[in-house]
DNA sequence: CGTATGACGAGCC
DNA sequence: AGGCTCGCCATAC
């Protein structure tokens, strides 16, 4: 069985998972808490390589400005749109989110 | 082992 | 606000 090689893939994942629901965090953030600042893209390509029924709430993880990066050409990005309002979190109608309202940030324990 | 790629981030206009 | 360029980093080839 593949063991966990790449320790930042597990880190990531382990970051995102730790997001509550109803909330969200950014790339830049979770690469910070995966102990490699200033990855944030190679963490996008962590959260990219997921599997369908992976137990990672990817969708809880959006840019700095709070905006689906998602490429529009799948279903991806609309499905992470349902479920985070499914999840309380209200978008603009620019499909933009208010970190200041809804960002989580791992030293964050009071969610207000 | 060098090149290309991408679900990013910061800077600029 | 929105759009572009450049820098960073892990992966795929």
């Amino acid at each position: 069985m593949a063991a966990e090689r790449s320790t930042f893939a597990h880190a990531v994942r382990r970051a995102v998972r730790s997001v509550p629901a109803g909330r969200v965090t950014t790339y830049g953030r979770v690469a910070e808490a995966a102990g490699r600042p200033g990855a944030a893209r190679a963490a996008g390509a962590v959260l990219r390589a997921l599997p369908e029924g992976t137990n990672v709430p990817w969708w809880r993880v959006v840019d700095r400005r709070g905006e689906i990066t998602i490429p529009r050409s799948g279903h991806a990005d609309a499905l992470q749109r349902a479920l985070l309002e499914a999840e309380g979190v209200r978008l603009s109608d620019a499909g933009r989110i208010e970190l200041e309202r809804y960002g989580w940030s791992q030293h964050e324990g009071s969610d207000d």
